[in-house]
DNA sequence: TCTGGGGTCCTAGGACCC
DNA sequence: TCTGGGGTCCTAGGACCC
């Protein structure tokens, strides 16, 4: 796990100080909605998919803070949403206007736009890649910044400020932005103040600024890790951090003592801009559980052929292919299959899917999912994109980052390390 | 909370190799 | 051969994140 050079935090804190920017977007999909649609602004907003006519299954993506106040969260099923928050029809807009002062509890509801959201998040990488040499990108909406060459402590907060501002200015979004000497407490800051927040976390503050807080806002704690957290009567990470570390060893595995240095503001992680995909996958889930096989074979098929399509898209081999079946209540079953070399075969993937689900064909099936991993990205391609100036692919080889990939390909040596990490560091 | 979609990483057992 | 130890790969499931 830990990769570096160095020892975990022995008190050589101070040695190597990085400074650690975390952005993220404030419910960036609302925000990109209300950007093209200005009516928006200040009125509940839900993004999410499900809710339009023929759909009957679907989730909250994202809902503005207004409409939060109705109850509405991400994750959220659709119909759970819409009896918090109803849906205002699209003439009532008219009708609302005039109706003085009195507010009628609706919200407006969008339907996910994945390709106009890109073309925002973009816009906002530009600023952010102007702002810090290295960047990595975790999702659509968030992003690690190094910013250590680029700014001081003294002045990290004006700093900060200005990403912020010019990322309102020139894209017209707004951002929560935590700084820190680590990743996981910069992530942790930039949630604090939500929206539009900006919070520091000074080299040694870390402990303190993270002993209050409950165990379920580290990162990597989620519903189930919380709780036995709390059988064992930790609730902040305060008391996470003063726990005896061999004692979350010993129920948590090594990740017992990752949470330990986590909770301690401890994170020696670099950021480094993120490698190639491990894996594509789709998914789709049915409006209630089908027994018949046939339009489960029929799902199987289509998801198949849009996850070869996809993996042809960006250039990448597989070499193992796999489904899911969840069948009620909501049990996950997954079967795969890995091929001795690496394809690039749409029909292959449906042959394979249908045949890993044959197993499944008999139960009644809530949701469907084909899979394709153990990616190889030729490396023309990459050289291509390179010098087309993405970003992304750029930093192809996953020497960066975790380096606990070994589950692909291990011992090939034709991964041309020297090349990037030269482009990277320079 | 009664469940959408796209990902990552970890663990554990078994097969197989030396 | 009934027996050690180390290593990798494969598979299934689980927890977690956005």
């Amino acid at each position: 796990m830990s990769d570096g050079p160095r020892l975990p935090g022995v008190e050589g804190e101070d040695e190597d100080d990085r400074i650690v920017c975390h952005v993220d977007a404030d419910c960036f999909y609302a925000s990109c909605e209300r950007l093209r649609e200005p009516d928006l602004r200040r009125e509940p907003v839900v993004v999410g998919m499900g809710y339009e006519e023929g759909d009957s299954v679907g989730a909250v993506a994202t809902a503005s803070y207004e409409a939060r106040e109705f109850g509405v969260e991400s994750a959220q099923a659709i119909s759970t949403a819409l009896e918090r928050l109803p849906r205002r029809a699209d003439d009532e807009t008219v009708a609302v206007d005039d109706a003085d002062g009195e507010h009628t509890e609706t919200g407006y509801y969008r339907p996910v736009d994945m390709d106009y959201y890109e073309s925002v998040a973009d816009d906002v990488r530009e600023i952010l890649h102007d702002c810090a040499d290295v960047v990595r990108k975790v999702s659509i909406d968030e992003a690690y910044l190094d910013v250590t060459d680029r700014t001081a402590w003294e002045v990290a907060d004006g700093f900060a400020r200005h990403i912020k501002d010019r990322i309102r200015r020139e894209v017209g979004v707004t951002v929560s932005v935590g700084v820190a000497p680590s990743m996981s407490a910069a992530k942790i800051a930039s949630d604090f103040d939500k929206p539009d927040g900006l919070t520091i976390v000074e080299p040694g503050e870390g402990r303190d600024f993270l002993a209050p807080l409950e165990v379920d806002l580290l990162h990597g704690v989620g519903p189930v890790t919380a709780r036995e957290l709390r059988e064992m009567g930790l609730e902040t990470a305060g008391d996470v951090a003063a726990a005896d570390q061999e004692l979350l060893v010993e129920q948590f595995g090594e990740r017992g003592r990752e949470l330990s240095d986590r909770a301690r503001g401890e994170d020696d992680r670099r950021v480094e801009p993120k490698g190639d995909p491990k894996s594509f996958s789709r998914e789709s889930a049915f409006a209630e559980p089908v027994d018949a096989p046939a339009p489960k074979y029929e799902q199987i098929e289509t998801l198949a052929l849009a996850v070869a399509d996809r993996a042809r898209r960006e250039g990448a081999l597989y070499r193992t292919i796999g489904v899911k079946a969840v069948t009620p209540p909501y049990d996950v079953n997954t079967r795969e299959r890995s091929l001795p070399g690496p394809i690039d075969d749409p029909e292959l993937v449906d042959r394979i899917a249908r045949d890993l689900f044959t197993e499944f064909e008999a139960d009644p099936v809530r949701k469907l999912g084909v899979r394709v991993a153990n990616l190889e990205f030729a490396a023309a391609d990459q050289a291509s994109l390179e010098s087309w100036e993405g970003d992304e692919a750029a930093h192809g080889t996953e020497t960066a980052g975790d380096s606990s990939d070994d589950d692909s390909e291990p011992t090939r040596g034709d991964r041309s390390a020297g090349q990037s990490s030269l482009a990277d560091f320079s």
